[in-house]
DNA sequence: GTCTATAAGGAGATAGAC
DNA sequence: GTCTATCTCCTTATAGAC
């Protein structure tokens, strides 16, 4: 089976992968797939029914994979101390998957990291209902392993903290090519290791820092 | 001039601002914001020649004041210490103005700060190119002063953290609801006070961390 | 300035031949 | 499984009356 022979079903996944990726679910025609794909447009109705059934194919087919490393190197983070499980190690496994899809080699990089970092901003409201479907378990995991890394900090404010870093994530993963013309090279989205780096460091210190006084 | 009597080109644009809002760019017909704004289809191209025409017109609309109060904000916290400007004032005024948007009162809250939220990962290119248009001297002037607040920063930190704090901002104010939903009502997105102090303690020990090793 | 009417094409989706 | 052909509806945009 040569490389361009890949079957159908895959080619669409493919290219609807990239295309909403690209321009969101809403900007993207089942005719550009198609295009993309080199196949009829019956054949996406044949094996997704419709184009939120595709869309809904295109993320599973990533996320799976995705929340399974994350929760197996938050297992692994709280293997290393089950009390106090380190923060560092937390940040780790909730960031270093999703980044390795944005730093993936060759024509793949684009297309799935735009694609996971776009869909937390998509205005489709199915859309947004399957992901939350799709990631609330994850979310729950890594709230309650935190809440253990930092047993003194709120839950209040823990929750707050844990939506700042998931936001900055989802930018860097929707724009990997704007981070690195907005900072003049010094982003380097290639380097995944260099990011994360920068990520955990920059992290680290916010929540360990004092809960704030809630005024109630 | 009775309350229902807006002139139509402001109903135009308030509409349109809703839907933008919450459909983003490409999920919005006109036809949605005709019908919401009690006009007639072709008094928009009337007004604002193209539906991107009119897209620019909101935007343009919110964004002039918006950089404005930045900017003053900035300049105040400048004069405080033009040497070293405090790091907490500038966050303020940098996270303040977008904030208030998002939790302006009544009906206007959630399309004002939708829409400036959603933006940043608009798909529509020329969206895009709008956008950046609008905010590379406001980006400019806060990198400006930030390294002159952490002068030992080297500048290729200080840019990611700039994303990162940016990154974080525009998911808050892309869906304050959910937000709210998902931290069970400890996130009240209602008072901006809470949310900067919030965001001010997170973030700043994260900018006075030393500097990252870079590999190079 | 505001309307009606309509152009011209693109969208998602389906029927049915092969 | 894959194709052609088509349905039906919606889209942006414009022409021209008032």
């Amino acid at each position: 089976m040569a490389a361009n022979d890949v079957h159908r079903r895959d080619r669409i996944l493919d290219a609807a992968e990239h295309a909403f990726g690209e321009r969101g679910f809403d900007g993207t025609s089942l005719r550009n797939i198609v295009l993309e794909a080199r196949v009829n447009l019956a054949t996406v109705y044949y094996y997704f029914g419709s184009k939120h059934g595709l869309m809904e194919a295109v993320l599973r087919r990533r996320f799976g994979p995705l929340r399974q490393e994350q929760l197996d190197l938050l297992q692994e983070a709280e293997r290393k101390n089950p009390s106090h499980p380190p923060l560092e190690a937390v940040l780790r496994a909730l960031l270093l998957p999703p980044l390795k899809l944005a730093v993936a080699p060759a024509s793949k990089r684009q297309a799935i990291g735009r694609l996971v970092g776009r869909i937390v901003t998509e205005p489709n409201p199915q859309t947004q209902d399957f992901l939350r479907s799709q990631h609330a378990d994850v979310r729950a995991a890594f709230l309650r392993v935190l809440h253990s890394s930092l047993p003194e900090l709120p839950l209040a404010d823990l929750r707050w903290r844990f939506e700042f870093v998931t936001g900055a994530l989802s930018i860097i993963l929707c724009n990997p090519r704007k981070l690195e013309r907005e900072t003049r090279g010094a982003c380097n989205p290639v380097d995944v290791d260099q990011v994360l780096a920068e990520m955990i460091r920059f992290f680290s210190p916010g929540f360990r820092a004092p809960a704030t006084k809630h005024r109630l």
